[in-house]
DNA sequence: CATAAAGATTAGTCTTGCCTAAATCTTTTA
DNA sequence: TAAAAGATTTAGGCAAGACTAATCTTTATG
């Protein structure tokens, strides 16, 4: 069994690769993992020996599919956590981030697959972050990020890509959460401040905080 | 923060130590943890320059107050997720044992306490250990083993000395469980055997198997 | 009470996963 | 196109926690 460290890698390594699925280089995983350079480097080598990654030394690195595999198994068996938890504790989104990644690592397959079935398959984490299924199948939606939205629009808030406490409390707050609807009603050409209105409530963010959130474009009423 | 390692040697001792409070030797718990002898020794100094036990070379080692209060902390989550899991997942009671034994190193103190609450402050676990509070009272209370009983006493099963999920199984389907009631027919004088009743069924059971029944004595209807 | 057996510790290794300092490779810039 | 900057790897160490083989201490036994 992987320890929680190559749980850990593999996670990184997953996220940072990308659908574009780009070599990860060895700063990037330091940085995401907070770990020195030379120590990336030699989990870096220990991971490609148990051909988990593909790793090309001053290039990065690739999973490979028995790497993708697991690190899909420590995502999916994360996010039904946090849905788990907010569930049947009454977590709050902000909250159920830290909890999870702990236990990611602790659950069994067996534990998970009962979780899952007790809320009913969901498919996305309150954060509406895909839920990988026991197989390793994820699905893709087509998302923009909401700083490109232009005025007028109406959009869905589908995912938010921040899982920090504040931020999640700060969107709780003004509304912005999954599955809410979103009307533009003007985006500043010199900053990509955002006024929006949403719940018949007039807020406004800004580019950066817009760019975490993705949305899709929905037909107006 | 305690290893995952610290705080096994540390329940392991405190369940070897019993409430005699005897020095537990290396031999014991290295057969408990199966881990070396030459292992136990060394992590036991190492337990005792951190102050988490009272070790005194050949002769064993006591919990101190501090390494009490961290066994006392495992075995709480290890028996709240154990009620938990039944309660919340339909696990049986001769899976969650296994499971606990993996989260119980991975919740916080604030999922156990929500755990706890959710589950309305439940004093034992499923197979009649006592759970301890927050701060590390734990009830006692004055049993005796079901092997003692004599022909014609009426007991009441408190707690099951024996987390194997075939030994649980058993019990489980012959309806000897902490809350049952059993009337003792006969015990035979060479062996121990005892013949029993409970909810109307008659059943023998070993005495090896009696002893690991916990009882109370109960008045007769 | 002397000695053998059982129990425990010491000595010496290994693996995992982390670190810092130094060397080397790659990319950028002048 | 060469030097500088930046990224990465190599070299060398350390701590935790496990192991086996050898040695010492305690306990049991004739
Ligand atoms: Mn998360
Ligand atoms: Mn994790
Ligand atoms: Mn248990
Ligand atoms: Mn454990």
């Amino acid at each position: 069994m992987p320890t929680i460290s190559v749980e850990n890698y593999l996670k990184a390594v997953f996220h940072l690769q990308g659908e574009a699925e780009e070599r990860v280089k060895t700063k990037a995983l330091a940085e995401h993992l907070d770990i020195s350079l030379p120590s990336v480097t030699g989990m870096l080598k220990s991971l490609a020996d148990e051909g988990l990654v593909d790793y090309l030394p001053y290039r990065g690195a690739l999973l490979t599919e028995a790497g993708r595999r697991m690190a899909l198994r420590v995502i999916r068996n994360h996010r039904l956590i946090e849905v788990f938890l907010m569930k049947t504790l009454d977590y709050s989104w902000d909250e159920v981030h830290a909890e999870a990644e702990r236990l990611e690592h602790a659950v069994s397959d067996t534990l998970v697959a009962r979780i899952e079935q007790a809320l009913g398959f969901p498919k996305f984490d309150p954060h509406g972050d895909p839920i990988p299924s026991a197989d390793g199948e994820i699905s893709r939606r087509d998302v923009m990020p909401l700083s490109v939205a232009t005025a007028g629009m109406r959009v869905r808030v589908e995912r938010v890509l921040d899982q920090t406490p504040e931020v999640l409390r700060y969107l709780d707050r003004i509304g912005l959460r999954p599955g809410g609807l979103v009307y533009v009603r003007e985006v500043l050409s010199f900053d990509g401040q955002m006024f929006l209105t949403l719940n018949d409530e007039d807020v406004s963010v800004s580019e950066s905080l817009a760019a975490k959130m993705l949305v899709t474009e929905v037909e107006p009423p």
